[in-house]
DNA sequence: CACGCCCTTGACGCATCCCTGACGCCCAGG
DNA sequence: CCTGGGCGTCAGGGATGCGTCAAGGGCGTG
């Protein structure tokens, strides 16, 4: 059964959806506000999210950014604001859908099934959770990583970084590109802020952080993670 | 380089389409018909379709149901219509986002980055990204050159050229094409440029780079990648 | 309130890359 | 035989990108 989080304040609102995803056989968790929604995400794990912006404790695009801090859950946007600036920043944010209130339950559903469409048809990686080099060792799921016996503390920064990078092993990624999922588009071009943390990385992880051997920078395209 | 396929009618729309994503670095085609998308989408497999229903030749919503049966690229339609009964037919169809007109384009951008970026997070892509002769291997989408046993470094602009002579597997490109690809109309005409770095790629990948075997010029006209 | 952690920002030296001009070669045409 | 255009090669100067360091500010904690 596909499971939904709605993220919605209004009771009615969240009644008129809850009936009619659940007369199609979805699994429905509702959340009045963002904090108890990214805990419920957190504890349930949705297969979808359909987010109100307008939310009473937190604004919706911070709720999505917590969200996609450790989720790649597909996120539906529910708004009363029209403004192509909202849309933008949710959608930038990391949203997938972004639908403007009042509008169409069949609409709204027809969104929701090609969201769903899509998750089920990626094959889900091969989930490595463990990713070990002969300096280090990463574990992704736990957020841990170990150097030699001693543990390496890093930071929320750090480890998205590094986190980007050891998903795509071998491959350069751009440094638009991890400028994005961790910035936000917003800073992308803030190239300087990639020195800096990877500097860090490097002083963490490597063994002699001025000739990396494992993250790797491509002057003028990005950065890479050999393995 | 992420590339779009334009399937879109009216010449106006079509024109501030390509003007907005060519200025965002954005590889943009254009098919005015339904039998032109689906042989350009086969022939050039975008990254991204962005498809109006409204049709010369066919129903949009055929478009789709014929794309979806071999290519899972993101489909974003435009429609004047704004029924939710088109919605659904198209979203169910296979199609990713759906936008009614007039829409912002900011907004569509906003979209248009959420498909993309979708499609760039799930790793895996069963696209065979590998290029190999007998002197060396190029892995497009690792940006990565091997030689023998040995990483091959290459600037950006060797890689740009690189990328696009080998993208065109046999096909002579014109200088001209080559030159706006990586320097932009401006400089169109400089062919100087075009001698500097082929030598340079020739010097780092061919065994003898004054009898070349694979980046091979036809004198007057421009290069050849021979496989 | 003081403290520490983390993120942001600016400055600086250095390496690298891009562009440019000069020169020589080859080939075709006069 | 001479000439001119297109191409390959080389070397240097300006510009850009990168690594590094350090200082300031925001925020939560003790």
């Amino acid at each position: 059964m596909t499971r939904v989080l709605v993220v919605e304040d209004d009771p009615q609102l969240v009644r008129a959806l809850v009936i009619n995803m659940q007369a199609r056989r979805y699994g429905v968790d509702a959340a009045p506000d963002g904090a108890t929604a990214l805990r419920l995400a957190a504890a349930h794990r949705p297969d979808v999210v359909m987010l109100d912006l307008g939310l009473p404790d937190m604004d919706g695009v911070d709720v999505i950014r917590a969200l996609r801090g450790w989720s790649r859950v597909p996120i539906l946007v529910l708004s009363a604001r029209q403004g192509s600036a909202e849309k933008v920043a949710a959608l930038d944010a990391g949203a997938d859908d972004y639908v403007t209130k009042p509008f169409s339950m069949d609409e709204l559903m027809a969104r929701l099934r090609a969201a769903v469409r899509r998750t089920e048809e990626t094959p889900l990686a091969p989930e490595t959770t463990l990713v070990v080099t002969a300096g280090f060792t990463i574990d992704l799921r736990a957020k841990k990583v170990v150097r030699g016996t001693r543990d390496v503390r890093l930071t929320p920064t750090e480890w998205q970084l590094l986190e980007i990078l050891v998903t795509h092993p071998g491959r350069l990624v751009t440094q638009k590109h991890l400028l994005q999922e961790v910035w936000g588009v917003s800073r992308a071009g803030k190239t300087n802020y990639l020195r800096v943390y990877m500097a860090q990385l490097r002083r963490k992880l490597e063994a002699d952080p001025s000739h990396p051997r494992y993250l790797i920078t491509e002057p003028g395209m990005g950065y890479r993670f050999e393995g």
